[in-house]
DNA sequence: CATTGTTTTGCATGTTCCTGCATGTTTTTT
DNA sequence: AAAAAACATGCAGGAACATGCAAAACAATG
């Protein structure tokens, strides 16, 4: 096994379990605990964990609350979000997925605008709650914690009776040839019903999302209607995912 | 479990909690009291928080919560709720309803109870999300905002699978004759169908809540098995509750 | 292909850190 | 004032650690 691999795949493992020791993972990836620790140390030192005695835990482990991020919100989210926003119109039903990114949408949407939110995220339902004129379904199921929002059979089924004006995602990875992905399986899974039961779709994310791939793939990019990204983002990039057909908003 | 770990679990526990004792956390978490009194102590130090004698107290009180109520807590619904969650055993499914008090069971619940929760309350669903091991039924369906619950058709379908050994609520209006009510029609509809799917029904509420009725009746009194009440309900009413084999506890 | 240099890895060494227990002290409660 | 709870301290075993070193793996060069 080589030693990015390796590397990666303690970065997922971290991502599924929010916590990792070092221990289990010599086991895991049969080599010595020293080679482990190396590992850990060098991703300490270039941030992309936090290493603690006995193994590593995420960056922001601290305070994984969405409800504490938006208090120091990510001002790129919000621009997206702001772009997202303008594109609602009065008496549409809309799909609003979880996410940062998403919640600031919900957020965003002004309390006299009548239209209908759907969400599978109960931290949107919550934030809505406040807005008279929205009209709010919920998707049931069962709550997938990594993801803050339900997931399974039972959504599914409530989904495909819906059919949405307009769709909303954050990013997690965007790529050229490998499409819209995310980390989850189940989180995947729903995310292709609602593509099929949509109008139009709506990514949104920054340019660290771009090129860059996850494990479950939602749908290519031609299935796709619409990317709000910032400025930054990789002009080559952007040319090519054009040239798919989809429609670019830079904020 | 590592120790950064475990120092993240008891600041989680303060902020939710408002409040810790280290023999409690010894317990919940697993290791001797010393190891908790030193952990306490270095957080201290670090200005995580206020360490005090037989625990520790959050710097400031801080409460990110979505409801405003909840910044001004009733200490009464505070203890129903305390001597409700007393009743939870792991391995059950148990059925929570939206409400203050239900809000303040949930976040009662031990992080380390091996429970089922199923709710129709989305901010219910939010407190949860940091119980790992609760694993979380969201009833989806639209969302009624006067109760901020879901109900309708979708609601009901998703229920009617489900038995539950145990269902809280919090009381409304409960009287002798007229039983168990609430002020709107969607409300009671999807609690009747919960009360018929449980083997245990429990309701809690204050003095000022017994011998008073409302317009949509769920069940009267002999459907319900416990209330949970206060020292200064009237002797009279309780009696009276107690002798059609209602159970009482008073806290 | 052989050689050279670099990187990675596993092992051995000694060190540091974490934890639970025992001891005695302080604080709180009765 | 006595009893109980919470505490501080020191100690010991074990786990995790850093370090240096040599073998192995790899890449690059002639």
């Amino acid at each position: 096994m080589l030693l990015a691999e390796r590397q990666n795949h303690i970065l997922e493992q971290l991502n599924i379990k929010g916590k990792i020791y070092a221990a289990e993972l010599a086991i895991q990836l049969k080599v010595s605990e020293d080679t482990i620790r190396r590992d850990l140390n060098k991703m300490g030192e270039a941030n992309l964990l936090r290493r603690v005695h006995g193994g590593a835990l995420p960056l922001q482990q601290t305070s994984p609350d969405y409800i504490d991020r938006l208090k120091n919100p990510d001002p790129r989210k919000k621009r997206f979000a702001e772009a997202g926003v303008l594109l609602l119109k009065a008496g549409q039903t809309v799909l609003i997925d979880s996410g940062e990114t998403c919640l600031y949408l919900a957020k965003l949407i002004p309390t006299d605008l009548q239209i209908t939110v759907v969400t599978g995220c109960p931290l949107i339902a919550c934030e809505l709650s406040h807005h008279e004129k929205v009209e709010i379904i919920l998707l049931g199921g069962r709550f997938f914690k990594p993801a803050l929002r339900c997931v399974g059979k039972g959504t599914i089924d409530m989904l495909r009776k819906i059919r949405f004006d307009i769709s909303f995602f954050g990013i997690y990875a965007l790529h050229l040839k490998h499409g819209f992905s995310v980390n989850y399986f189940e989180e995947a899974e729903i995310s292709q019903v609602v593509i099929e039961q949509s109008d139009k779709i709506v990514v949104m994310g920054g340019a660290d999302k771009l090129d860059k791939t996850s494990s479950h793939q939602i749908a290519p990019v031609h299935a796709l209607d619409l990317l709000i990204t910032e400025n930054t983002a990789d002009i080559n990039v952007i040319n090519k995912l054009k040239d798919t057909g989809l429609e670019i908003i830079k904020v």
